[in-house]
RNA sequence: UCCAGCGUAGCUCAACCGGUAGAGCAUCCGGCUGUUAACCGGAGGGUCACAGGUUCGAGUCCUGUCGCUGGAGCCA
């Protein structure tokens, strides 16, 4: 079987080979050191005059950042190495030597980064990041086939908006304009009809020329929907998803978080149950805390940082004014100024990572509210079917998979949770 | 779209009141038998974003353009 660096601890005290790329290298006369990074990990590989042939030996000192290689030598417990383990090398093989590498060792600065994330993703930080993001897809896939989910899946190209009109990008579909979905959400409320509980998981667009630390143009967003829920069970099944993605990373990707030096005592409190405060609540909040704010407002990235801090887990504000909500949201019965719906603020700041809701089911009221928000009706006709035929209550909500791993991982800029992040006009590489 | 800040070597940054363009890293050459972003000595490397203006003299001051970064609104 392939030895890689993560499993090296397996091959102690024999000879092993391992392919991969050149991290660094350091000489010391007749010393030499490279540090190998393989995908799974990083190991120094040490050279000594005299004892590898002379041709490694000149290689070792030759071969550049990045050039791909593989090193034979013993495996060796070391307790100065980082990983703990060595490898006392015997022979060195060029597979293909690289060009002077763009991206040293040292600091570097965002647009230089961002212009080279091709390859800015072979260091540490970033190559720990792309595993924790992993992991939270994969505990949250898990928690929901677990829990007798059917992934449904919804269409990317769709003939009209989801929420609003202006947000979208439009693209040509044999001469008729159609749009990238900005939510799966409507399709998923037919498929639960058919499944009872379904989610979709994919790529999700928005137009908004939004430039900030916490958006992209194109995210990824995780989105359950589920027959006969109300609000109050959306914000259960909400928690404990969170919790659970967030608990799995600590029991898996304990490097990883040490790698981007995140607290992780702040992550071991996200546990069910979550506090809920309703909208009015959170305004007396924000107002004790001196914001000026009023009932009616909506809150924005101020006010979402305050009331993220306040709590030492993630909060949930439900029963917003239905005035500056969707209209698909079913309105309380109590009070039909408001909606049943709610938003999952994360700690230290992160912002809203979930937004949800109970759906309106009465084909009366939906149909009103189509034509009160100047939304094309026959684009919603099979929508609207949904209540036409054998209506029930269900609630869903959509999480944003970036802004999820940006708080997990404590990075300051969502830029770093995802591959490839499309930004306002910046589509390279 | 609006507001603010920044564009100097391949990279990260200096350059005081307007007076000859600098350092560290990277690259190349040399040294060192245990280095941990190794270290030590040497060398090469510049259209100071672009265009105009003020001035005896502009990287520095003014105007415009472009680019980047952060924020607002909107949202996940």
């Amino acid at each position: 079987m392939e030895t890689v660096i993560e499993k090296i601890g397996a091959s102690a005290g024999k000879e092993a080979t391992l392919t991969g790329w050149v991290y660094n290298k350091r000489s010391s006369g007749k010393v030499r050191f490279v540090i190998l990074r393989d995908g799974t990990g990083v190991i120094q590989c040490v050279f000594l005059k005299g004892q590898v042939p002379d041709a490694a030996f000149e290689l070792a000192d030759s071969v550049t950042q990045e050039s791909s290689v593989a090193v034979t030598g013993l495996v060796r417990e070391e307790k100065r190495a980082p990983g703990g383990f060595e490898l006392t090398a015997t022979d060195l093989k060029l597979i293909s030597l690289a060009e002077p590498y763009p991206i040293t060792l040292k600091e570097h600065g965002v647009e230089f980064l961002m212009e080279h994330r091709h390859l800015w993703l072979r260091s540490a930080r970033q190559h720990a990041v792309l595993r924790i993001r992993s992991e939270i897809i994969k505990a949250m896939r898990d928690y929901l086939d677990d829990n007798d989910f059917v992934l449904g899946d919804t269409p990317i190209l769709t003939p009209a908006a989801g929420e609003g009109t202006t947000t979208l990008f439009p693209v040509d579909y044999y001469g008729e304009q159609v749009y990238l979905a900005q939510t799966g959400q409507l399709y998923n409320e037919a498929i639960a009809a058919s499944v009872r509980k379904t989610y979709c998981f994919g790529p999700t667009f928005r137009a908004e020329k939004s430039k900030t630390r916490r958006h992209l143009m194109e995210f990824w967003m995780l989105e359950p929907e589920v027959a006969f829920l109300d609000l109050s069970g959306d914000m259960a099944l909400a928690e404990e998803l969170v919790a659970y993605a967030v608990q799995r990373v600590l029991a898996k990707r304990k490097p990883e978080l040490a790698t981007l030096e995140r607290d992780t005592t702040k992550l071991e409190a996200v546990k069910a149950p979550f506090p809920r405060i309703s909208y009015l609540d959170a305004v007396k909040l924000l107002q004790d805390k001196g914001k000026e704010i009023k009932p009616g407002d909506d809150f924005g990235g101020d006010e979402e940082t305050v009331l993220g801090e306040a709590f030492d887990r993630p909060v949930m504000i439900h029963h917003y004014p239905a005035a500056i909500k969707a209209f698909y949201m079913k309105r309380d019965p109590q009070d039909t100024s408001l909606a049943l719906c709610f938003d999952m603020i994360a700690s230290e700041g992160y912002g809203e990572i979930v937004g949800g809701s109970q759906r309106e089911d009465e084909l009366a009221e939906l149909e009103k509210r189509i034509i009160e928000n100047k939304l094309p009706p026959e684009a919603y006709r099979w929508y609207v079917d949904v209540r036409r035929y054998g209506s029930f209550p269900h609630s869903g909500f959509g999480l944003g998979l970036e802004r999820t791993v940006a708080w997990v991982c404590g990075l300051k800029h969502i830029r770093e949770t995802i591959p490839f992040p499309r930004m306002l006009e910046k589509v390279y590489p």
